[in-house]
DNA sequence: TCAACAGTTAGATAATTATCTAAATATCTA
DNA sequence: TAGATATTTAGATAATTATCTAACTGTTGA
C-alpha cells in the first residue's frame, strides 16, 4: 500500500531528505547538519521515512548511512501514471 | 509552492478522489456517492483538494463540478523528476 | 413564494503529528 | 574499561487533522 510513503511525502522536511538522499548516500548527522532542528527530530522523520520504506539504513562503525529506496519511491512515481486507466488494458507500465 | 498538494494527497480518500476525476468530471454528489463518509466530510476533503489547486470547481445549476486541475497534478509529478538533478542541466523536464 | 434538493459552513471531539529535552544504546579508541 | 561520539528512544506538549451532527446557503420548479 503506498499510504506510507504518500504521508511520509507530505513533509517538506522529509521531501528535503529525500532530496539529499537522491543525491548519495548520508548519515543520519550529515543530514542532521542540513536543518535547524534537533538531532532526534530528524531522527525521527528518518523513522518515518524508514516506515514507509522510502528509505533503508544500514550502520557502518559509528554512523548509520540512510539511502534512497528507488523502488518504493518509483511505485509512487507510478501512482500518478497509473492513476485514472488501472486494470484497463494491458500491463503498459514500467519505464514511460 | 507543492506543500498543500503534497498534504492533500497524504489522504486516501483525498487519492481516490483524484483518480475518480481523472476518469471524468463529477458533481460533489456522485463523489460523495462513491464513500461510505457523510457528504460534509467529502465536502471537506473536496475544499482541502481545492485549496491544493488539485481540482478546479463550477457551478452548474443546482450541481457543483469537480475536475482535476492537470497542471498542479502535472507539476507534483514533475517533482518526483526533477528531485535530485534540479538546476544542473539543460530544462530536459516536460514529457519523459 | 415555498418546498425540495445539492452542497457548504460551523462547531465539537478524538486521533495523529511535529517538535522539544532528557535519557538510553551502540561503537570506537585510548 | 572509561570517555567520547553518533544516533535513537521516551515522554511531554502544542498544533493539525478527519470526522461527525446540526445548521445554513443557493438553485430549481410548482
Amino acid at each position: 500500500m503506498l499510504n506510507l510513503p504518500f504521508k511520509a511525502l507530505a513533509d517538506p522536511t522529509r521531501r528535503k531528505i529525500i532530496l539529499l538522499l537522491k543525491e548519495h548516500d548520508m548519515t543520519a548527522g550529515e543530514i542532521a547538519d542540513q536543518f535547524k532542528m534537533t538531532k532526534p527530530s530528524i531522527s525521527h522523520h528518518l523513522s518515518t521515512l524508514k516506515q514507509a520504506q522510502l528509505v533503508t539504513d544500514e550502520r557502518k562503525g559509528q554512523n548509520i548511512y540512510y539511502s534512497l529506496n528507488t523502488t518504493v519511491f518509483q511505485e509512487v512515481v507510478n501512482w500518478f501514471f497509473n492513476a485514472g486507466h488501472v486494470n484497463e488494458g494491458g500491463n503498459s507500465d514500467e519505464e514511460c
